[in-house]
DNA sequence: AACTATTTATAAGA
DNA sequence: TTCTTATAAATAGTT
């Protein structure tokens, strides 16, 4: 975005990384408090520079958002006894049930990855098949391979999520960053 | 950024400012991947949409972002609670532990699955494709195919050293009754 | 979801 | 580190 296009990998020089580190993070830290107050959200931000030094940026602060994240599908309890403790026995609930679902999903998923490649291997196995591929599709094809990479992210982020959940919970903190 | 430059305050139309976010919120979640690409660092961004739906991103994951920031100033404890409090956390974490692993298959099954499905479509749509043998554009569309395949490899292996990292850091610890 | 006119972010350089 | 500036990227308003 400046002077040239650079490609996304790993900025080699040590000191050009710890350069780019700081205007990079400036910018994120930026762009998510503009996402926060145009949209009245809360967001919380943590990053470990290449050093290894903790920043964090949160509207309106990092515990607020990560507790709402924590308890965003608590019920409230009122009885004495061990909160804590029926609080661990929800999240073993959740996390086996949790557990159960994905593993049915994922033998959906491999069933279904072993009919495709069985049908591609039936197409491919006709020597004409391999066939003069013209630049439209071949360009098609990355821009879709593309996609998927970048969408790769987002998806292992979003199910990633409620387990995550799980582990921040164990312990209150404090923070002051930035 | 756009036809017109706006003030950083709330949108006050709902419409428009759930669209905001949608746009914003993919915004930051790019830089974020960009920043933690090119430097090589963890960043860990949780947020909350205006209908209070929580999205999150992280590199690695969340979750290794925010034990490593939460469990930055701690000291290693000696004494624990009880036995069932502790076998308790051993179950959680095991549980987490296979959740994570579970859902890392089920990801690149599903990636798996697409590729194949448009692999498929490419072969299957265009019947006059089928011609002679361009090799250039072949080894192209190998090395593509490949370069993925590596990328999501590496990605599974990086989450995986970090969810073992993860369990190994972990302490059991109390928490506090609120 | 797509499309562009503009505004922003930022890579290099100082 | 901070500033400058040429360029790449993000996105506001629109369709």
């Amino acid at each position: 975005m400046g002077r040239r296009k650079i490609e996304i990998e790993m900025v080699k020089d040590s000191n050009s990384r710890q350069v780019t580190f700081s205007k990079r993070r400036t910018g994120v830290f930026k762009k998510a408090n503009e996402l926060a107050t145009l949209c009245g959200v809360q967001i919380a931000i943590i990053v470990f520079s290449p050093g290894g030094k903790p920043f964090s940026f949160g509207h309106p602060n990092v515990e607020f958002v990560a507790q709402r994240f924590l308890n965003r599908d608590k019920k409230p309890k009122v009885s004495a006894g061990s909160l804590v403790d029926s609080q661990r026995e929800a999240r073993l609930e959740k996390l086996n049930s949790q557990l159960n679902d994905i593993l049915r999903k994922l033998h959906y998923e491999r069933k279904r990855g072993e009919l495709l490649e069985k049908a591609m291997k039936l197409k491919g196995s006709e020597p004409k098949l391999i066939g003069e591929l013209n630049l439209d599709e071949l360009r098609k094809m990355k821009g879709e391979l593309e996609e998927l990479h970048e969408k790769l992210r987002g998806r292992v982020t979003e199910m990633e999520a409620s387990s995550s959940l799980l582990l921040l919970s164990k312990k209150p903190t404090r923070e002051k960053h930035q």
